[in-house]
DNA sequence: TCTGGGGTCCTAGGACCC
DNA sequence: TCTGGGGTCCTAGGACCC
C-alpha cells in the first residue's frame, strides 16, 4: 500500500493563540515576541502583510508598530503548550498515527485512507475539526514523503484557492508545484545550503529534484541526498514506532539586565542546572556530562567581549540537583573574569540514559541507600514545586526577582489558572 | 535602552591502536 | 626525493529545524 503522509501546521501559532481570547483583535496586525522581548518570533497574518519579518529585533520596528497600531504579545509558553496539546488531541483522534513534529505541526498517516475517502476532502475534515475542537486555524499537506507532505503545506499556505488544503500525491502535480517554490523553501535546505546550491543553478524544488543525488551528497553530504531522494517520492524517514529518548538537555537564558558579578553568575547557572535537572527527572533520565557557558552580549560591540565555556564527564550519571548544580559552579568559578556585563548563560546536560543503563561509581563512597535518599529527596521537591507557588529551592538559586526577564506584554495565563480564566461581559 | 531558546544530525579531524 | 596504512572512537563545530 502506497504511503501516505499529511503534514498539519498551525497558521501563525503564537498569533493565532493570543487572538484566540482576543476577538477585538481579530483584523489587528500581532507580533510576539521571544524572551526578554527582543525579537519578533510570530506575526498575525496582517502583520505579515506589513512586511514585518521574522526574527527582527523589536526595537528595530518601533515605528512601524505605532505607525500601524500593530498589538504586541510577550511570548506566554505556558498557553502556547497547552493549546498545542489540545490540537495535537485532536488529531490523534483522527488518524491511527501522529508524529508530533514541533509545538505547532504534526505529521499524521494517512496510508489506506484513500480507499474510503478522497484525501482531500479528508484533509478538509481535519482542517475544520481542529478549527472547531481549538479555534486554531491549521493548512494540511498531504503527500507520499514528508519532504513532499512539507511542500504540499507550504502551497496550503500561500495560495488562498487551496482554501488550507493540498493533495499533491499526483506526480504531475509534484513537478508543476516544484518548479513554482524556491530551492530555499525545501525542508533541509537552510540559507547556506541554498547560496551554494543556487551558484551551481539550482534555484526551485523541481532543479533539485532532478540533480544527481549521488553527486550532490558527495559534494555536500547524506543529508541533502535524502533530501532529493524524498523530493522525488522516495520516503528516507520513516515512522519512529517508539518515541525517542532526549539526548541532551538545554537551559539557557539572556538577562534582562546585564550581570557582573560572579555571586550573579553562580545564581543564575545554578537555576539553569536545576530547572535542567527537572526536566531530566521527568524523562526519567540520567546525566553523564554537562557543559556550562556564559557570554557577554556580542552586539555590544563598544563593550569589552568575554564568553567562555567548560564542560565535564561524570563518574556517574546522575539525575541529583545538588550534585549538577556543585559540578556546574566548580566548572563556571575558574572561568569567570571580573569586569564584564554579563548578559546570557546557560547549562546544558548530555550522555543522556535511562535508569536500567545507568552505571554505578566503582569507586563511590556513599553508603548503602544513600542513591535511594537522593531520589526520594528529589522527587519530593519536584512534587512541591509542581503544586504551590512558593519554590523550594537551593540556597544558591536566585530568588525570583534577581535578573527577572522582560515580559512586558504578557497575556494572561487564560487555559492554564482558575484566576486567569477569560471572562465574558 | 533593546538582538530567543531548545533541539537533532552529520562531518572532519585528531588521538590512538596495531 | 622519498616520510606506512587503515581502522575505531571521540569531540567540536557547522548546518539545519521550529
Amino acid at each position: 500500500m502506497k504511503t501516505v503522509f499529511a503534514l498539519v501546521d498551525c497558521n501563525n501559532f503564537y498569533a493565532s493563540c493570543e487572538k484566540l481570547f482576543r476577538p477585538d483583535l481579530r483584523d489587528t496586525p500581532v507580533i510576539v515576541l521571544s524572551n526578554n522581548d527582543g525579537c519578533v518570533v510570530a506575526r498575525s497574518r496582517e502583520a505579515k502583510a506589513l512586511g514585518i519579518k521574522m526574527g527582527v529585533p523589536v526595537h528595530h520596528i518601533r515605528s512601524e508598530i505605532r505607525l500601524h497600531g500593530i498589538q504586541l504579545f510577550s511570548s506566554n509558553y505556558t498557553l502556547y503548550g497547552d493549546l498545542s496539546r489540545r490540537v495535537m488531541t485532536t488529531l490523534e483522534a483522527l488518524a491511527p498515527r501522529v508524529d508530533v513534529y514541533s509545538i505547532d505541526e504534526a505529521f499524521l498517516d494517512l496510508t489506506g485512507v484513500e480507499r474510503a475517502v478522497s484525501l482531500e476532502s479528508f484533509g478538509r475534515q481535519v482542517k475544520d475539526t481542529v478549527v472547531q475542537d481549538t479555534g486554531l486555524p491549521v493548512c494540511v499537506g498531504i503527500a507520499p514523503t514528508r519532504t513532499l507532505a512539507k511542500l504540499a503545506n507550504y502551497a496550503a499556505k500561500k495560495y488562498r484557492a487551496t482554501e488550507g488544503v493540498v493533495d499533491l500525491t499526483d506526480i504531475g502535480r509534484q513537478r508543476r508545484l516544484m518548479a513554482l517554490v524556491p530551492v530555499e523553501e525545501v525542508w533541509g535546505v537552510g540559507r547556506k545550503l541554498s547560496t551554494k546550491l543556487q551558484g551551481m543553478g539550482i534555484t526551485n524544488a523541481l532543479e533539485l529534484a532532478d540533480a544527481d543525488p549521488s553527486t550532490l551528497r558527495k559534494q555536500f553530504s547524506v543529508v541533502l541526498e535524502r533530501t532529493i531522494r524524498e523530493l522525488n517520492g522516495i520516503g528516507c524517514i520513516p515512522w519512529e514506532d517508539v518515541p525517542q529518548p532526549k539526548k541532551q538537555i538545554m537551559c539557557s537564558r539572556s538577562f534582562g539586565s546585564p550581570l557582573k558579578a560572579l555571586s550573579d553568575l553562580e545564581e543564575a547557572v545554578a537555576q539553569f542546572a536545576t530547572r535542567a535537572t527537572e526536566k531530566l527527572r521527568k524523562g526519567e533520565q540520567y546525566a553523564g556530562a554537562l557543559m556550562v557557558f556564559f557570554r557577554t552580549n556580542s552586539f555590544r560591540t563598544d563593550l569589552p567581549q568575554y564568553s567562555n565555556s567548560a564542560s565535564v564527564k561524570l563518574i556517574t550519571s546522575t539525575q541529583d540537583s545538588r550534585a549538577i548544580v556543585q559540578q556546574v559552579l566548580s566548572l563556571l568559578r575558574p572561568m569567570y573574569r571580573n569586569g564584564y556585563d554579563y548578559a546570557k548563560a546557560g547549562v546544558m546536560l548530555s550522555d543522556l540514559v535511562n535508569a536500567t543503563t545507568i552505571q554505578d561509581d566503582l569507586f563511590a563512597s556513599a553508603s548503602p541507600g544513600e542513591g535511594d535518599r537522593a531520589v526520594r529527596l528529589m522527587s519530593v521537591i519536584d512534587e512541591i514545586n509542581r503544586k504551590s507557588r512558593t519554590k523550594v529551592r537551593s540556597a544558591r538559586q536566585a530568588g525570583p526577582s534577581a535578573y527577572a526577564m522582560r515580559r512586558e506584554h504578557l497575556s494572561p495565563a487564560y487555559t492554564t489558572n482558575w484566576t486567569q480564566l477569560p471572562s465574558v461581559t
